[in-house]
DNA sequence: GTCTACATCTGTC
DNA sequence: CTAACGGACAGATGTAGAC
């Protein structure tokens, strides 16, 4: 046994679906295929997903639809509403497939995790049987990016989609040195985990426009100019892990819900109503995650995009025992509302944040707290929970939420919910 | 001044 | 017919009041 056995290398897979919320699509509507696709974000505002098709016609990420409808119409561009719950379940079945394909797994994001292949001996060909199992068990298609670093995965990544010579896996440790080199200098550093584009147009000052000129940057420079942040990302381009495989994640230190008005709201009630909606959701989250939460913020804002009178504001309600209750949380809320509420203005955009948040096993019981108050009204929430999510979300809310809703967002392309109601299903008959 | 809590801004995916 | 631009995070920075 060597050295090299009992401390190997890391190697990290970074498994991404393609243009995922448009591959959903596709997977139920075939007839979507080779066409250009994008989904559109809430309130059909702007292009969150696009087929390859559609950014060949350079439509652009995050582009505002209406600026958008001219070419769509011009080239038939497809225009779909986003349907969460369709991306939700389909990201479960791809996540408990790919957890069954190596002895570790993070879940980074909806569509895209890490793996463990530490020890694996052809990488290059398990990434090809990841890609097929998935593909063959979801129709969804995957590519593998494989390297000793959690940064030079996502960029290997990167490259197995955009370079259609590595047929969708790329494992950088399988590169003959020059042809990495040439790799490097060939990508550009807006491509690297963590670097945007504020970022890029500070380092082009600088001189530095690929990866690899990053890569070989001075790091006390750029640890002086930038922070620690970017300096572990230099690290991890060399080939130093600085990032952890975390499998389980932290508990997150807020859980927001918030979302623009369809129509804009003018009274205080529409406000109230929108709120409470959303502090429901973010509660119901809350219980999901085991958590509970000692404050809320609460904002709300005008439309920035707009030439009319602007107001933006926020308040933090926090309370002395933490709570997962959707009512106690709805009272909290509504006492937010009313503190930053101001007559006057057209409010486009509210949300809440539940913050504070601990573990909800182990919290102390206050000695204002009636145990078998609080177990009634856990059953309660548990039960509102159960319902909604049998019958569809909404089945159950707070009459505080509203009937009319005329803040409601606007989703006119909405594709069926395939996968979670049957009575959405096209039947052919 | 400087500590703190809260508000606001920036950046990324 | 016209107007119309997401959401969820973390982390940095700004600011007003208490001392």
């Amino acid at each position: 046994m060597t050295n090299r056995d009992l401390h190997p290398k890391p190697v990290f897979a970074l498994v991404d679906v393609n243009n995922f919320y448009v591959s959903c699509e596709r997977v139920f509507d075939p007839r979507l295929l080779g066409k250009p696709v994008i989904v559109l974000s809430n309130n059909d505002g702007c292009a969150v997903s696009r087929s390859n098709e559609a950014k060949a016609l350079g439509i652009k990420m995050g582009a505002p639809w209406f600026q958008l409808k001219d070419l769509a119409r011009q080239h038939g561009v497809v225009a779909l509403s986003s349907n969460y719950t369709l991306y939700g379940d389909m990201s479960r079945r791809v996540m408990t497939l790919l957890a069954d394909m190596a002895p570790r797994q993070e879940i980074y994001s909806i569509d895209e995790c890490f793996l463990d292949l530490t020890g694996s001996r052809d990488c290059l060909t398990y990434g090809q049987s990841i890609r097929y199992r998935v593909r063959r068990w979801t129709g969804l298609p995957v590519c593998v990016g494989i390297a000793s670093t959690k940064t030079l995965a996502k960029l290997a990544n990167h490259c197995a989609k955009k370079r259609p010579g590595f047929d969708g896996v790329c494992d950088f440790g399988d590169l003959p040195v020059d042809d990495y080199e040439r790799l490097l200098a060939d990508i550009h550093v807006s491509a690297v985990w963590g670097i945007g584009r504020k970022l890029s147009e500070r380092l082009a000052v600088m001189g530095i426009d690929t990866v690899r000129d990053l890569r070989d940057a001075d790091t006390a420079t750029l640890r002086a100019r930038f922070g620690v942040v970017v300096e572990r990302t230099v690290r991890e381009l060399r080939g130093e892990s600085c990032l952890e495989l975390e499998e389980l994640q932290a508990v997150r230190q807020g859980v927001t819900t918030s979302r623009s008005f369809g129509e804009e709201v003018t009274r205080i009630e529409g406000l109230k109503e929108a709120v409470s909606s959303y502090t429901a959701t973010a509660a119901a989250k809350l219980r999901s995650d085991g958590t509970e939460a000692s404050a809320i913020l609460v904002f709300a804002h005008t439309n920035p995009f707009k030439n009319t009178p602007q107001i933006s504001r926020q308040t933090l309600v926090s309370f002395a025992t933490p709570t997962d209750d959707t009512f106690a949380l709805c009272r909290y809320a509504m006492q937010g509302v009313s503190r930053i509420w101001v007559d006057g203005y057209r409010y486009k955009k509210a949300g809440v944040m539940m913050s504070q948040i601990t573990p909800k096993n182990r919290h102390q019981a206050s000695l204002f707290e009636n145990p078998f108050e609080t177990a009634k009204r856990d059953r309660l929430n548990t039960t509102m929970d159960r319902l909604n999510l049998r019958y569809g979300r909404g089945t159950l809310a707070l009459a505080g939420a509203g009937i009319q809703k005329d803040w409601k967002l606007k989703s006119e392309h909405r594709s069926p919910a395939y996968t979670t109601r049957w009575d959405e299903l096209p039947v052919a008959r």
